[in-house]
RNA sequence: CGGGGUGUAGCGCAGUUGGCAGCGCACCGCGUUUGGGACGCGGGGGUCGGCGGUUCAAGUCCGCCCACCCCGACCA
């Protein structure tokens, strides 16, 4: 609790991000190098996003399972692409119980290698397949630059590691999982994304296919907020993961891995937050509807708790994620900002006046000053407030829908193009030459985020070198 | 690893020509307050990043080291 207030975003998008997370109490640095405590408020929030996932996962067929945190060195060389990619940010385990080891162990950093190792072992016939097994925990990278949800050299997030018999359900089962993703941000972190594919500069170590949703902050800058990837045979032949097939023929398999990470909490920040703080979508914000109190003595106090402990009773009774404020050292004003600043979407005043009349007095986050403050009865109090957290879910994902619509550019040359990446995302045919991406990031700093699946169609001229190109990118400046 | 910066109470900072280590916020206690960030009074809290040197005397001067932050390269 401070009485601090935050810098505007105008002013230091960077430093209202970092010292809302620290206010908000979402997360904390860690006496670790580049690394968060993710506090209590900021977890409930992660477990409420990991609840909807899992659910989606468990009905698409996918089984949760643990593999260690320490994995062989030996197991990263065994896929090249993979070793080159990730040798610079390994964590590195010499020593256990006061002796050098023989062989390092690696803190995993992704776990497709143990995984592979154990599928090699489990897989024997293509009654085996497929294996859908999604590991829920953290993993470390020994980043560079760090920031608190965005990039921490240890970050949460679950990963799917899948084995087909075919590289047709291989690539299927990478678009599901990246619809459930598309989902997921949509009706749950109300957050537009692009879907898409992945440039070959900007594919996940290892991969044949990496398909992406790329979402757009406040200051236009990209976040990858979610990642599906297909392996073809390449982590199979690594790993030996082989079956027969039904005609006793020796196969390797098709693989998949797939992941959000804790970072998507930094997109939900970014998005929806204002100079006043959080705004957190209802479905997963940790506390839907804060109610406070409003007494000047005993007497009103009495009054007044016996009318909120009845509509909290009533709240919570209709499953809606409510908290009770009744602290007494500090005044009503500093509640109200103090939620706000934690993004609670709902926040329900009961003061003497409210009693009398048998309502309460109801403020919308998602709207400014007087525009989100009404009046409301206490009777069949639960179906207003559901309907009107639905009402704060929908606007806030319109809100951030507009806003990208606005800052989506389609430039008609590479100067326009230049101009638009300074504060916005560019939409530009592409002729898929390295060459061409690489000089947009030299000259801009920008890169391909993804080459959305939804294309205009027919063809264009590249923004780059003017050649023919087939498919249109989008560029941004990313997180 | 290159460029820049900062280390003094939990946080933000001040500390003059070297001379009793301070301020604001936070925290604790008591009282008054409470419909948009309340106030009064009284308290507690320090290896001045570390080590060494100069000096009667070092937060302050000198040397070395360490940590962290910002900007690049890397990245979910």
């Amino acid at each position: 609790m401070t009485d601090e207030k935050l810098p505007t975003r105008e002013e230091n998008f960077a430093e209202w991000y970092n010292q809302l997370v620290l206010k908000a109490e979402l997360a904390d640095y860690a006496p670790v190098r580049g690394c968060m405590v993710v506090r209590p408020y900021g977890w409930m929030l992660w477990e409420n996003i990991n609840a909807w996932l899992d659910k989606e996962f468990k009905a698409t067929g996918h089984v949760n399972a643990a593999f260690p945190t320490l994995i062989p060195m030996s197991f990263f060389e065994k896929e090249k692409e993979h070793v080159e990619g990730f040798s610079p940010e390994l964590a590195v385990v010499t020593h256990g119980g006061g002796e050098k080891l023989e062989e390092p162990l690696v803190v995993r950093p992704t776990s497709e290698t143990i995984i592979g190792y154990m599928y090699s072992k489990w897989i024997k016939s293509w009654r085996d397949l497929p294996i859908l097994i999604v590991q829920w925990g953290s993993v470390l990278r020994w980043e560079l630059r760090t920031k608190l949800f965005l990039r921490t050299a240890e970050f949460y997030w679950h990963e799917g590691h899948t084995a087909h018999a075919t590289s047709e359900e291989a690539k299927e089962e990478m678009y599901r999982i990246l619809d459930i993703y598309e989902k997921f941000s949509y009706e749950q972190a109300a957050i537009p994304v692009i879907k898409g594919t992945k440039s070959d500069s900007e594919r996940f170590a290892g991969a044949q296919v990496t398909t992406s949703i790329e979402a757009m902050m406040w200051d236009k800058r990209a976040l990858q907020s979610g990642t599906s990837h297909y392996f073809g045979t390449n982590f199979a032949k690594a790993f030996n993961i082989q079956f027969l097939d039904r005609n006793n023929t020796l196969q390797y398999c098709e693989t998949t891995s797939w992941a959000i990470s804790s970072r998507m909490i930094g997109a939900i920040i970014m998005v929806h937050g204002d100079d006043q703080g959080l705004k957190l979508p209802p479905n997963i914000a940790p506390i839907q509807a804060v109610l406070v109190p409003i007494y000047k003595n005993l007497d009103e106090k009495s009054k007044v708790m016996e009318a909120t402990d009845k509509v909290f009773a009533e709240l919570k009774a209709a499953g809606i994620r409510i908290k009770m404020d009744d602290r007494e050292e500090v005044t009503p004003g500093f509640k109200f900002n103090d939620w706000e600043m934690r993004g609670v979407p709902l926040r329900i005043e009961i003061g003497p006046k409210d009693v009398e009349k048998g309502q309460v007095a109801l403020a919308r986050r998602d709207m400014p000053g007087r525009a989100g403050k009404s009046f409301v009865s206490q009777t069949a109090l639960a179906q207003t407030v559901s309907l009107l957290l639905s009402e704060i879910q929908a606007s806030l994902l319109k809100a951030a829908t507009a806003f990208r619509d606005a800052n989506i550019h389609d430039p008609k040359d590479y100067e326009e193009l230049k101009q638009i990446v300074e504060d916005g995302w560019a939409f530009s045919w592409w002729c898929g030459d390295a060459a061409c991406e690489a000089k947009v990031k030299e000259d801009t700093k920008a890169t391909t985020r993804n080459i959305p699946f939804e294309q205009p169609g027919g063809s264009g001229k590249c923004i780059v070198c003017g050649k023919k190109a087939e498919k249109k990118v989008y560029f941004a400046r990313a997180y």
